[in-house]
Order: C-alpha cells, then sequence, then structure tokens
DNA sequence: ATTTTTTTGTGATATATATCATATTTTTTA
DNA sequence: TAAAAAATATGATATATATCACAAAAAAAT
C-alpha cells in the first residue's frame, strides 16, 4: 500500500538522510516512494534487478533465498535500516528475498538520485560508509559463531539475539516458525523443537506456542557460548 | 620489513587510489608506509585497536580468529584488496587476524588521512563504497554456500575457488595445510584428506602432497552445486 | 462451525562427519 | 645429516543431527 512519504521531519529518519540539507531533503522526497507491507508480504524477490535502495523505515523483515528446493534465511534485520546497497551499487540483481515478518514500512528510492548525494554529501557518504562496515562487521560475527556452535548453542544464541538486538523484552513473540527458525540456524524444524522444550523443561525459558519468556538469561548466554 | 613506498606511480594502486589527484597522493604517500610480510608472517592480530587502513598490495593472506582454543579461518584474501575497513571505520577493534600465506606487501595507511579523502574526493568515497558492497556479497554468498552444501561440495567449491580466484590456473599449490583447510571450510583436517584423496582416486583432481591439478572441472562444479 | 491445511511435537532410525588411534611421510631444527 | 616436530593418510568407532513416521494442535479457508 501506498502511504504518503514525507522526507522532511520524517519520524524515522535514518543517521545519513540527517546530514542531508533542506533542499536535498526536498530531492529525497521527490524520488522516493513509501509502500507498507503486512506481515508475510514479499517486499522484494531475489534475481530482480535492483534499481532502488530500499530503506526499511519500520518493521522487522527476513532477507532470505532459495536454492535447489532449500531455503535459507540469511539475516533477520529490524528498522530503521538499509537493504540491498551492495546489490544496487554494483548494478546487480537482489541476491536475495526480504519477506516482512511484521506490519512494515519501506522507503524506495532510486539509484541514481541516492549517488547524487554521495557526491553531494561528503558527511551523508560517510555515514553510508559507516552503515555498510556496521553491517559487515554484524555479517561477519553471524558466520562466524554459526560455524562454531552446534544447535543448541545456536538456538540460545537466537533467543538472545531477539531479546538484545530485536525486541529488548524478555517475553516476546518468535517472529517465525518452527520451521523458519530451522531455516535461519541451518538445522531442521524437528531439532528446533527439541531444544526450545528441553529449554522449557530445563526452565531456562517459558514457551507456549510462539510465546517466550526468557528465565535464566545467563545460562542462555552460557549455552550460547559452550554448546 | 619496511619497504620503500612510492604512491603516485605505484604498479599495484588500488581502483579508488586511482581516483586521487597528484596532490592527494603525494600526501598519501607521507600517511602510509609499505611493510613485507613472509608466508606465516601475521600481518595484524585481532582484538588491536585498529588506526590503520591496510591495503593489501601484493600476496594471499588468510583472516582468522580463535575461540577457547579453536580456530576459524574466515576468508582468504588476494591482493589488490582493502583489509579492516569495517574495524578501521567504526573505531573498533579487529575482529580478525591476518596472516600471510604467500611473500606479501601491504601498505598501512592513517585511518584520519584516508576518511580526509572520503571527504575531498567523492569519486574516491564512492569507489569505497562499491569495494564495501562487493565484499558484503562475496561474504553473503560464502555463508551461504556453506551453509547448504556437505564437506565434499565444500571442498569441490574450495578448490574452484582457488583456480578461478586465486590462481587462474588449474595446477597450484594449495596455500593451507589440511588443517587450515579444514578450519576454512569447518571440516576436520582428516575429512579434508579423505575427500582430496577420493577426488584424486576419482581421476578428479591430480594430488600430489599440496600439489594440485584440476582435471574434471565440469565434475568439480557438479559436486560443488551437489555435494 | 466444519473442513482443510499448516504447524508442531516426539519417538525410532539412518547417516554424515567427528574423534580416536596409529602409521607414514614431510618439514624443520639442531 | 640426524633427530625432532609437524603434517598427512587411513581404518575403527562414536555421536550429533537429519530424516522418517505419525499424531496432535493450531491456523486458515470455506
Amino acid at each position: 500500500m501506498l502511504e504518503k512519504n514525507k522526507c522532511f521531519g520524517c519520524e524515522f529518519q535514518s543517521s545519513a538522510t540527517k546530514f542531508l540539507k533542506t533542499e536535498e531533503l526536498e530531492k529525497l522526497e521527490k524520488c522516493s516512494v513509501g509502500i507498507s507491507f503486512k506481515k508475510n508480504d514479499i517486499i522484494f524477490k531475489e534475481n530482480i534487478f535492483s534499481s532502488n535502495v530500499i530503506y526499511l523505515k519500520k518493521g522487522i523483515i527476513k532477507l532470505h533465498k532459495k536454492t535447489s528446493s532449500k531455503e535459507k534465511i540469511i539475516k533477520i534485520v529490524k528498522s530503521p535500516n538499509y537493504l540491498g546497497i551492495p546489490a544496487t551499487f554494483n548494478e546487480k540483481f537482489h541476491y536475495y528475498s526480504a519477506t516482512a515478518l511484521s506490519d512494515t514500512i519501506v522507503c524506495f528510492i532510486q539509484k541514481e538520485k541516492f549517488k547524487d548525494f554521495i557526491y553531494s554529501n561528503a558527511d551523508f557518504a560517510y555515514k553510508i560508509i559507516k552503515c555498510l562496515c556496521e553491517n559487515e562487521i554484524i555479517l561477519l560475527e553471524q558466520c562466524f559463531n554459526k560455524s562454531k556452535k552446534n544447535v543448541r548453542g545456536r538456538i540460545a544464541e537466537t533467543l538472545l539475539f531477539f531479546y538484545n538486538k530485536i525486541f529488548h523484552k524478555k517475553k516476546f513473540i518468535i517472529p517465525l516458525t518452527r520451521d523458519e527458525f530451522g531455516k535461519y540456524i541451518d538445522t531442521s524444524r524437528e531439532s528446533v523443537s527439541r531444544v526450545l522444550t528441553e529449554f522449557n523443561n530445563d526452565k531456562i525459558i517459558n514457551l507456549t506456542a510462539k510465546n517466550v519468556e526468557i528465565l535464566n538469561e545467563k545460562l542462555l548466554e552460557i549455552i550460547s557460548e559452550n554448546g
């Protein structure tokens, strides 16, 4: 659904666009559209040529990709954040699909205009560089952690990720099905079920369907570290 | 070993510094030093505060990181390439260590001066953004592939990576021990040995110690895709 | 409200890969 | 050049996790 899009004084302004001057913000407003998505709506699909920078203004989304029948969830991203800058700036197709995990608002910004701001405003450019740098470090951590932990460790880590990085509350609703959870941490839905019920039995979490409350954060951290 | 460092007319100039003007190159020369490393020398260590942008001018290196006794090789990088920009620009400690896998020359560039170029030269800034974008896509591919392939597939993929991305020849010397190979693709040294001898027996490769010749590229690609 | 579809839980079994053990080869050091 | 250390190969066994099978619960569709 098309949203009225106001860049000047936008309550969800990105840390980069805060550096844009009034006339640049007016330009931005003209070259961008805001669109709202409902849970499970596809925001963009992999292998589509990317001609827009995408700004996740509000909501939580998953980035995912298919290979020969199997699917993997690469990343879970919360607003505010840019999506698909790498594909867009390399004149490439989107490497992954993006699907809303909650009701979401997204701005599509014309690539060429976005690039103009990089050329006209060095503070903006530097901020974009910093965003890309942060993303790379997060991705590195993710790769590294995943390869060094067993299933229990990865599930503990993910529960802590939801708590610390997404919801900031010990009580939350897992925004994934068991199957999606498995596709995120590279395991089967059955293993996710088993470990979650184990954590529940051990009073580390309180689990009812998708509702979780973290009861023993300390222990969850230990499991996350040592498997 | 300290190298004489000439930025203007440097034969290993990066795609970004090609955009620098003569006076900027002179500045660059003043704020950077070139250092040569021998195979197995440590270029920088993880958890060290990063105050330089590091440009890999010549050679092949591994980026690696330890956790509680175990080690993982995160990436193998060939010149020309920048290293550690994310850590440097986020005022952070290096996330990983870098060790030379061949004789190597590296330039250390003062972070603040490098940042000045981003502010003074938009073409340079944009090129750096593109470098970061490329790195992110490579990292994403790596994460994705690793999680979807079995050991045979990952070894086949790595052999093709050495051929296509590093040496550009079907005959090369694996720049890793079996143990390091295992730490790169998240498996044990024994599994690496077994699969490599299997490939050798099946005439897919010709293997003598670290010397490899790819005999059946097509089949290696199929194994890489389907495990 | 009832039917259909999707999601989840859990036991039994299979399997890929790790780990252990030992021999051999290669490399490094003295 | 010999001795010591490191790297490699390979068989035997252990183990974590996947897969299969089926039942139950929850969600979606009619």
